[in-house]
DNA sequence: TAGTGGTCTAGACCACTTC
DNA sequence: AAGTGGTCTAGACCACTAA
């Protein structure tokens, strides 16, 4: 229950800024403070809650860190949603545990070539129709020479000189490399998981038989001011692989470790 | 660089506390403070870098959101790991955003009956050897009639009940049912997606072709003290069907709006 | 019992945004 | 210029853990 204009109750063993928290929770869920408005400044809040400033902002915090508030200094406390954003999270150290590759396997270019995107072809990369590409495709295999997938590597033309770093069983995710030659800090990954089969031309590249059930995955890497900057879409023989993800409840320390009590 | 004893360079426009953070994360990451190990008291970090209390926890708030650190009263701030643990975030509000059905379209089930796994279903689902479940399996189709998928959902015996309560347009996801009825509070969910194609059954009950390629979903969700109580498994018709991810940079308010500026 | 981190108060100065 | 949130100090009491 939101408190119009008075302390909230205590006693409760609940930490003050705990209670003030849920008190302003409560009051932007009966749109007391509807969403899209900004919260009362910290001095109305301290002489409403009767509090400290500290106390305040801790429980300003609170909502921030659970996404409902966010604040800025010289504007104010913003209301951005009326619950908790997530409730599940994955999360990942770095876009190569995304989809990391066996390290005993070698991806080998064997067509390199300009493209300009036909409508379905940009509705299929989710990319802007009749925007220049250069795509690099090829087999990822391991060193016995079973297949891994086939993959078509698309980055922008200014980035097509790092086709010479590709290749090999050591080579770094091309996402990486141009990262590093480039600057471009990775921002977002999109990732599309589809099914298909393998035509002809490919079934023979990895070796396999035509009509084989694939997993596709096609991951979008968005770099400096959100720009698109390169699209892979590999394809795996359906027996050999599968993706895994797994999410945790809560915002907090997600999937850390714990005290070994 | 680790300043062994002594306050951090200031003047460089950074607060305090995020220079304090930074020397102790390289003081972590040249193993001054190893990881497992306790970093030094309030008290002591106070006198070391001449500092306020204050100052002193946000510095291993930081370090904490990061995933670097725990802290606990009364024993101390546990070093966890020598770097920042998430670099890309997923979020979703619910479980039911990781795998959410057409509006339209209805789950009917058609068989229901006791398992005991065996080893290679064990196997499959990831789940223990000889367990015993309820299974129950259906279409769920539009309201047009054409084929969403083919499930297959595992339950606790003792949920079993909650058949009742399934098919129709309406029906709520099954972990839900069960959260609500038994009080199962969802803490984890893993998702395994691969790749297959329809057998001779199913082709037949869904209306497509045998051999179709098809999209899988196997979700497990993991309930009070990480038990597991459900498994469900999906067949998506290929052409009908992408699963997409995408994942955002950086630890915090991954996600959320941001001023219009 | 000593030491830890958790909560809280009462001040202060500053950078930023808006008017 | 006024008001916002960001940073910082110097104190205080408390709950919890470990020895």
């Amino acid at each position: 229950m939101q408190q119009a204009s008075g302390a909230v109750a205590r006693g409760s063993g609940r930490p003050l800024y705990r209670e003030i928290a849920d008190d302003l929770l409560a009051g932007i869920g009966q749109g007391i403070f509807p969403v899209g408005t900004l919260l009362p400044g910290e001095m109305e809040l301290i002489q409403r809650y009767q509090s400290s400033r500290h106390t305040v902002r801790e429980a300003l915090r609170v909502l921030e860190d659970m996404g409902i508030v966010q604040r800025q200094r010289g504007r104010g406390t913003l209301v951005l949603s009326p619950e908790a954003q997530p409730a599940f999270v994955q999360m990942v150290k770095s876009p190569e545990e995304l989809f990391s590759y066996p390290a005993d396997s070698a991806f080998r270019v064997v067509a390199e070539e300009a493209v300009t995107l036909s409508g379905s072809a940009a509705q299929r990369l989710k990319a802007v129709k009749g925007s220049r590409w250069t795509r690099m495709s090829g087999p990822r295999t391991f060193e016995s020479g079973m297949p891994v997938c086939w993959t078509d590597v698309y980055v922008l033309p200014e980035y097509a000189t790092i086709a010479r770093q590709l290749g090999g069983a050591n080579s770094r995710p091309v996402y990486e490399i141009i990262s590093k030659a480039f600057g471009e800090e990775v921002q977002k990954i999109g990732i599309e998981i589809y099914a298909s089969s393998f035509d002809e031309e490919r079934a023979k590249a990895l070796g396999v038989d035509v009509g084989t059930p694939s997993l596709c995955l096609c991951r979008r890497y968005y770099g400096n001011k959100g720009r698109l900057f390169e699209i892979s879409v590999s394809e795996h023989p359906a027996q050999n692989y599968s993706y895994s993800l797994e999410f945790t409840s809560g915002w907090q320390n997600a999937g850390h470790w714990s005290w070994n009590k």
